[in-house]
Formats: structure tokens, C-alpha cells, sequence
DNA sequence: ATAATAAGCGGACCGTAGTCCGTTTAGATG
DNA sequence: CATCTAAACGGACTACGGTCCGCTTATTAT
């Protein structure tokens, strides 16, 4: 496993501020490399990006590519990040009934759904996300999502283990099971939707 | 991936029905093959063991280990497939709460319950049975616990979409999800059952 | 401008799952 | 027993993710 803390600092930083600014060349190496991946991807999709691939078609050593990402799972995540960020700007500071503002049963339901959307436009890459690195459950993401539920689940008064219920309902969302449901066994989005509401309206429904 | 079809009938079918019987060399291969994984992971642990290694292990090629097994998914599957015939005898036609003659409810609650010790018993072994072939959520085992668990919903006059919900339940009880919170978070089984109780109750009560 | 330093770089290298195909052999047939 | 054929075999080969380490270069201090 490759280590996380050797991975550069994140770019659009104020570029004075922190940890030791990044070089010139390997700034525009990490563009080439991040346009040369969402090129790589518009063709051949998510799952026909080889990191190989990826170097050569980036004109970088391969060792650069994983110095930059750490791992298959983490370009990913990269190229995720903004719509994640977006995503969690969202549910946490944004407008009702998804952000704060709305009662928490009707902001447990935004979530699901807004989720559920999600994953429909970036399925193959969430899945790409999650494969490699240990745990999904460990991820940053995961984690704020857990509590995130977890908090509107107090607020809501639910008794015994809100925790553990949080971690259940978000079970429930797991992409690969949300994806093989739409693409295998054709059920539409919204129907997920629906179940979600009535999941959630059932776990929380009296206390 | 590789052709299901092509994987040679399942031992202990009566010799003479069905298909062609197998070879005798192929039959000591598996049962050579069998031990020799059992060893191994004994020794190394389910991570451990590679197919390189059982193949030398077993003092067999490496094509002979993908015949016979088609993967190491396929491998792993074999190596539970006693074990979970056994669950799903239970389930399907052993004593109550488990099996028939129980309501729906108690059933559902010990459905969970047994299934959270087979994935403490052979976790690691599940795990690594889940990690290779594409669609965890379309193995066989995985559809007839989904349809399990529909069925009682039904029996207790679940509303909506009984089948949707029946994939929520099940999705609770993700073996990765489960071993997380044990190994990682210090959570106790008896917790995770009580959640689950806590989690059907919820869903069930009332339509 | 020059030297010193650390960050960045490239691509050979490794371990692993899975495939391919020429060779061997069990078991059926006469 | 001799022959024949399909199944089984073995291990070289590929593709992939990931690591390593000696070389190069941007940046900073003098």
C-alpha cells in the first residue's frame, strides 16, 4: 500500500501558504496527466484506463503517474473530487431541504436521492474509487457521509444505536448494488428513490 | 473473465448420471488441490494464498489450478460451498426460528443473526470469494438470500416493493461492511445483531 | 552566476490473476 | 492388448497495479 502522506498537496491552494509550493513541471505533468486520464476515459470508459496507458499517453514515465495519484484509486479520486466536493458543499451548507434549514427526515431523503443521482452520472468512476483502496468504508467520503446521516438521525430523536443505523441506511447506497440494480435488473432511478424514502421513513418513524 | 460453463460437475453427483463423470487424475488433482489451500491458508491466511503458490503447493501446473476452479473467486467458493450449503439447508429447511414454522419476523431477525456468525466464523474466506467475479450482488448464494428475505417480508404484508427492500436488508449485511466495524471499530456481534433486530423491527412494523 | 539540495522523473522490475497451446494420458472401443 | 480421442495437464506468456532507485532539473542560497 502506497502512503498516503507522501502525496503532494492539493492544487488551488494559496500558493505561499503551508507546505512547500509545487514545482512547475510537476504541475503541468499533473494537468497533462489529469486531461490525457478524462481523454483516456471519453474513449475507452473508466474501466480501459491502465495506468500504462495513461503514461504513455500522458508522454510521462509511469513512475510519475503514481508519485502524483499514489494509486489507480486515488486518480479516481481525483477526478472526482470536484463533484464530491460539490456534493458535500451540498449537503452540508446548502439550501434546504438537502442543507440545513429542512427538518432531518426530509434532508435523510434529499440525501438519498441526491446520492442515488450521483452515482447514475458517475457510477464506473465511484466504482473505479472504491476498488483499489482498502476499505471502503475507511474513505474520508464515507466517513462524512456516515456521520452525516448519523447527525440527522439524532436530530430526528432515533433511540438505540444511531451509529450503527447510520452505517446500515448508508449500506443501503452502496454504488456497485445501486449500479447493478439500474443496469442489470432495470430499475429505474426514481424507483431506488422511493425505496430509500420508505427505508427511511420506516427506520425513523416513532422515535 | 472466465466461461462458468466450462467448470467440470460438482464432485459427489452419482458417478454414472448427468454429464461425462470426471477423470480419475482430475478428481485426485482437486482433492490434492483442496488440501492443499486448506494448508495454506491455515498457515498464511486467506490473503495469503496465491495461485502460484498452491499450484507449486500442490505439486500441480498453474493451468490445472484455473481448470479446475476458474478463479480464485471460484476457489474460495468451493472451499465454502460445504458451509454454506449448510446455512442455506438451515435457513431454507432447518428447525425454527430459522428455518420454517417460525413468523416471518423472527425468522428475518435470525436470518441476520446467523448470518453475521458465518461471516465472523469465514470472513476472511468470503471476503476473498467476493473480491474477484464481477457482481457480487448476482452470485447464486447472494440471489437466494435477496429472495429469502422477500419472501419474508411478504409473509409479513410488506407494503410497497418488497422486493427493493429485501436488497436494502440485504445490503446491511455486506460481509466487507460487517468485518469493518468488527475489526476496525472494536463493535461487538451482539451489537450488530441487536442493530439488525432493531433495523427489521423498524422496517416490518406496520404494513 | 554558481553551487547545493531536494523534488521530480522514468522505466526496469516485481508479484499476481488469468490465458494459451502443444503435450500427455485416462479410459473407452475393437 | 493396441488404438484412438477427448479430457486433462503444465508452464510459458500476457496484462496490470505497484515499487525502486539512479538520474535530471527546478529552485534557492550564496
Amino acid at each position: 500500500m502506497s502512503d498516503v502522506s507522501s502525496i503532494p498537496p492539493r492544487p488551488g491552494l494559496p500558493a505561499g501558504a503551508g507546505a512547500a509550493a509545487e514545482r512547475r513541471d510537476a504541475a503541468r505533468n499533473r494537468e497533462r496527466l489529469l486531461a490525457a486520464a478524462r481523454e483516456l476515459i471519453a474513449d475507452c470508459g473508466a474501466e480501459g484506463l491502465t495506468m500504462d496507458r495513461l503514461a504513455e499517453h500522458a508522454g510521462v514515465g509511469k513512475g510519475t503517474v503514481f508519485r502524483r495519484f499514489g494509486s489507480r484509486a486515488g486518480l479516481m479520486l481525483t477526478l472526482l473530487s470536484e463533484s464530491e466536493a460539490d456534493f458535500q458543499a451540498r449537503f452540508m451548507f446548502g439550501p434546504p431541504p438537502l442543507g440545513p434549514g429542512a427538518p432531518g427526515m426530509e434532508r435523510l431523503i434529499s440525501f438519498g436521492a441526491e446520492r442515488i443521482s450521483y452515482v447514475m452520472e458517475f457510477g464506473d468512476l465511484v466504482l473505479a474509487a472504491e476498488h483499489a483502496s482498502r476499505g471502503r468504508f475507511e474513505a474520508p467520503a464515507a466517513v462524512l457521509w456516515h456521520r452525516h446521516i448519523e447527525i440527522l438521525l439524532r436530530e430526528e430523536g432515533f433511540g438505540p444505536d444511531p451509529w450503527l443505523m447510520a452505517g446500515s441506511l448508508a449500506a443501503t447506497l452502496d454504488p456497485e448494488r445501486l449500479l447493478s440494480l439500474v443496469k442489470v435488473h432495470g430499475v429505474s432511478p426514481e424507483r431506488l428513490t422511493a425505496s430509500w424514502r420508505d427505508l427511511v421513513t420506516r427506520v425513523v418513524r416513532g422515535a
